[in-house]
DNA sequence: ATAATTAATGTAATCGATTACACGAAAATA
DNA sequence: TATTTTCGTGTAATCGATTACATTAATTAT
């Protein structure tokens, strides 16, 4: 139907050439303010609009960006997307998804298509800690690509990052549970070759030595993401000569998977059991028994992440820059561990 | 750091022409197998990549696919992304994302930005059903890129849509709770304008007529998709002369909303009062009292959605295609409204 | 041995925009 | 009036890859 219009065809119809136009379009000063006018005017009868794979090419600028995430399904990162979204999209960045499912590979295949379609920066939550994709980021970096870690970071010379206090988000919420009179608390970590579940596993374990309780590797569960995992953990766990009385859970869904299989032992909570998840995920404060949990402020940590790479593009000089920024976590204390009413 | 490598180093490198060079990095017949090895060997070790802008220049395709979303950050739309992004992958598409606010400001916005990006196809779920963006639709159809509707869609030529059958889900969802016994059931809608509301209203009604009972407006409150607006519901509901005894909302979270309100009036769920949402969040099968739901498979709504634009994508004739695909929807009985175990 | 094919590569235009440099005309200065 | 500036446009190269159309060399056919 309507074929595209160029800056050509304006040209033509105008009896001036390309370049005219294409500075007129550009508000350049050295265009007589009559010939800016009419060519604008025309530019809109016709119809026009401007082919900005023609300006990326020219430029070498795509003014597209890379997000790179384990899955997007997720409250977490889908909410991290969103903030990256809000914040670059006034700057005339579009947000490319890329999804990992965690697989190493994928990510490395991820990091060499974004690279190739000449993404302006990449912003990515890192999959796993295996060295294996070391020379991809480095080649990222080496591009003079923007790179910028979100939650799951690595430590790669000249990556930015933006994570939140994983040791003080675990330090609060065992300390709560002390508080709230536990007196063995269990742990569920994740991977623990990721540094957010190290650290929060660290943060547990020094708010229990600071309390003068003792740090038990055994009452530390390894456990995935999910509901039936909590289940399992808790399983194990009930088979102890002493059993613990509270759990923190790196995972939401562990945590709730853990509360279902104790009520499920008719195990009261939270007066005889304390359950506290962490990532805030929105059911947590929709079950009935409410979960205590650690907010990541994942909306904040999006858009944080976006302004770190804007301000890593402003400095065009050949001068690495590399931030690091640490949000604070915030606990929601609820009905799964709160025995007193404040 | 590393320069960028382009194919006129690797043909200077070699003593060839650039011709030359992509032919054969294309696996053009017409290169002697000789000089093919010769040149992806070189290219390899030269480290070159492909710049698909300028692949993408000349070609007129970016290998670019638009969505457009309401928002990334709610598990529905999360996951129709997640099926697109899986499906289209493999063919070496990349997905860029844009977020609407149910603003259809931002919606024309986003199509015309997704339209100067030279996008190879745009996936959408429509924002309202003004005829406000229609210019835009077809502005978008006249160019030949080809648009799908997954979820909410309008009716425009040349567009294909994937849906789900929203009438039959209100149908089954009603004749559910009609089953159960429940003698007066109010429906909670969204905005009518939209016609997948407009349908589960329909199949709620219909249900209703074909057993007999009456259908009145008065039992059809219009709420917002929130807790807040579920429990505003009910206070409503429930003074009126005759207070219904079940609720079928349009939306998991007005139903979450609605069941806290009864709990907190002392009312028996689902003893003696039913309800049941629709979409199937995840929290719905998390809560202790499961709340009845029905799944619009998104995942499988996403990888349809990416299939039919692939299909589009093939005939390069300008023979416009229309598919409508409608998915089935499936009702998830859960204890919010289950009062025979089966 | 010569003409006709075929195989392999080179030449140059193209995609659409930007921009350094060149240039003529108008305006300002001497 | 002659000369220098300034202003507004035009010319042409560039970004990196593809490809229709030569062109040359090698092979086959006559």
């Amino acid at each position: 139907m309507s074929e595209k219009i160029t800056i050509y065809d304006i040209a033509e119809k105008l009896n001036i050439t390309a370049a005219t136009v294409s500075r007129a379009l550009n508000n350049n000063p050295k265009i007589k303010e009559s010939t800016r006018k009419l060519v604008m005017e025309t530019a809109a009868s016709m119809n026009y609009k401007q082919n900005r794979l023609a300006l990326a090419l020219q430029s070498g600028r795509s003014n597209n960006i890379g997000v790179i995430v384990p899955r997007i399904d997720s409250n977490f990162f889908a909410s991290v997307i969103r903030g990256i979204e809000e914040e670059l999209h006034p700057h005339g960045f579009q947000v490319i998804i890329c999804q990992t499912h965690e697989n190493p590979k994928r990510e490395n295949e991820n990091l060499h298509t974004l690279l190739d379609a000449q993404v302006d920066g990449i912003l990515m939550s890192v999959t796993d800690v295996t060295d294996e994709n070391d020379a991809a980021f480095r080649n990222i970096v080496n591009n003079n690509v923007p790179l910028i870690f979100f939650d799951r970071k690595k430590d790669i010379n000249g990556v930015s990052s933006v994570t939140i206090d994983d040791f003080k988000g675990g330090y609060m919420v065992t300390k709560h549970l002390i508080d709230q009179g536990c007196k063995c608390i269990a742990h569920f970590s994740g991977d623990l070759s990721l540094e957010i579940f190290k650290n929060r596993l660290l943060g547990y374990k020094h708010a229990l030595l600071d309390s003068g309780m003792t740090f038990d590797e055994k009452y530390v569960i390894q456990s995935k993401s999910s509901v039936d995992a909590g289940k399992e953990a808790v399983e194990t766990l009930m088979q102890y000569d002493i059993p613990p009385d509270a759990i923190f859970s790196s995972s939401d869904f562990a945590a709730l998977g853990a509360i279902q299989e104790l009520r499920a032992r008719d195990i009261n909570i939270p007066a005889d059991f304390c359950v506290a998840g962490f990532s805030n995920e929105p059911f947590t404060k929709f079950m009935e028994l409410s979960i205590t949990s650690v907010d990541q402020s994942p909306l904040e940590m999006g858009k944080m992440s976006a302004r770190v790479f804007l301000e890593q593009m402003e400095k065009t000089d050949k001068i690495m820059i590399e931030k690091k920024v640490v949000l604070k976590p915030e606990l929601h204390i609820r009905k799964s561990s709160a025995r007193t009413t404040h």
